[in-house]
DNA sequence: CGTTATACTGTATAAATATATAGTATAATT
DNA sequence: AATTATACTATATATTTATACAGTATAACG
């Protein structure tokens, strides 16, 4: 996907907030009153420029025949995606990583949150974080002492409370006998905080 | 919501897989080509009718106007309320016992579920059921062996595992080793299931 | 310096589209 | 027996819409 100018972003938005609105797509004079341009072809060509760097399709000939390619990362108002717990390297919110949305009211834990990650394994037990759980991250770097917070580790993703023991060293300790503490010395290792955990979801 | 008659089903059906498939709503003459009519006409009559029912909102004019009503999504009435561990006597669901209303989509957890219970102490700690965690309940009779049970037993409502380990005796069994099974003889003593868990939410 | 991409206005027009009007037919309701 | 809702065909037309063509202007690129 190429690079797309501040205009072309402005005309993205323009569809998606038309879309959400209306329920279906904008046509030409439609974008043209939302943005104040006065001709139809201002808006024509920023379509075909975003038809070819791929943001969206047009089907040629019928009205209104514009989608957006990709809505899973823009998604939409109350859709949370559920990812797993992904390897390092590839975006966490790429599409090949949604397991599926979730509909969910905004603001459901008291805080907001950007996404739900699917629980393996049982290394956060003793905190009630069991298998197959979905909690909801909050993309953050604002992360206190004691937070349960989704790290990544050189390739490995965890969830686990956060320490920080020293300026330098960061503990990440499970809630289960059974697992060992983290300790992360941060000018040997690199250390990625994803977000902390805001809440919890168990479906049976 | 009044009734829907077969064609306008196969109607509505049509311009949802339409929107599926293509991103925007069809024309009349694109209903007409997927359902095999052959005027125009007779899709607007069949939007007229669905419009006029509730079922999708036809904005005049515009090419392509069409959108769904989905109820679930725009119902305001996914509206749960969430009770403590109340004592037996008090209708559970009475006005004084509700904290507040949580609102929620309806099927969050694949099951339609009645209420949120606050749940109080630790006695499903193994189960990953904490303090404070909001358990979705299903009122309902049909209990299975291993299910999280909603019970009340004279005076005292608890949350546990149900085990029936003889026709009339039951066992509720707590998550917790600083616990003990509560032994229940069906001949003895009065047992009242309210319903069990379908579901938890842990706010944070 | 010429070329290319972006960012527009203004006008024109063929094609797409909604929608009204005029019918036919059937089944259910009053 | 008359009315009403459903379920269509057939035709007509005003409006909507996409989209081409002709320009202007600016910034970036090699």
């Amino acid at each position: 996907m190429k690079d797309i100018t501040p205009q072309q972003q402005k005309v993205l938005d323009c569809i998606q907030v038309y879309i959400n609105k209306t329920g279906f797509p904008p046509t030409r004079a439609d974008i043209c009153r939302e943005l104040g341009f006065k001709s139809p072809n201002s808006a024509e060509t920023h379509l075909r420029a975003l038809e070819k760097k791929g943001f969206i399709s047009i089907e040629s000939g019928a009205s209104r025949g514009i989608s957006i390619n990709n809505p899973e990362i823009t998604h939409l108002e109350n859709e949370y995606p559920i990812v797993g717990l992904v390897a390092a390297g590839s975006p966490t919110l790429a599409s090949e990583n949604v397991e599926k949305v979730l509909n969910c009211p905004k603001g459901f834990f008291g805080s907001d949150f950007d996404y739900f990650l699917r629980v393996r394994g049982l290394s956060m037990k003793d905190a009630g974080i069991m298998e197959d759980d979905l909690i909801a991250v909050k993309k953050t770097q604002e992360i206190k002492n004691g937070d349960i917070v989704i790290a990544r580790i050189e390739d490995e993703v965890t969830v686990k409370y956060f320490q920080r023991s020293a300026p330098n060293i960061i503990h990440l300790k499970p809630a289960n006998e059974e697992f060992s503490d983290i300790e992360v010395n941060l000018e040997e290792t690199e250390l990625y905080i994803e977000g902390k955990s805001v809440g919890l979801i168990r479906e049976n």
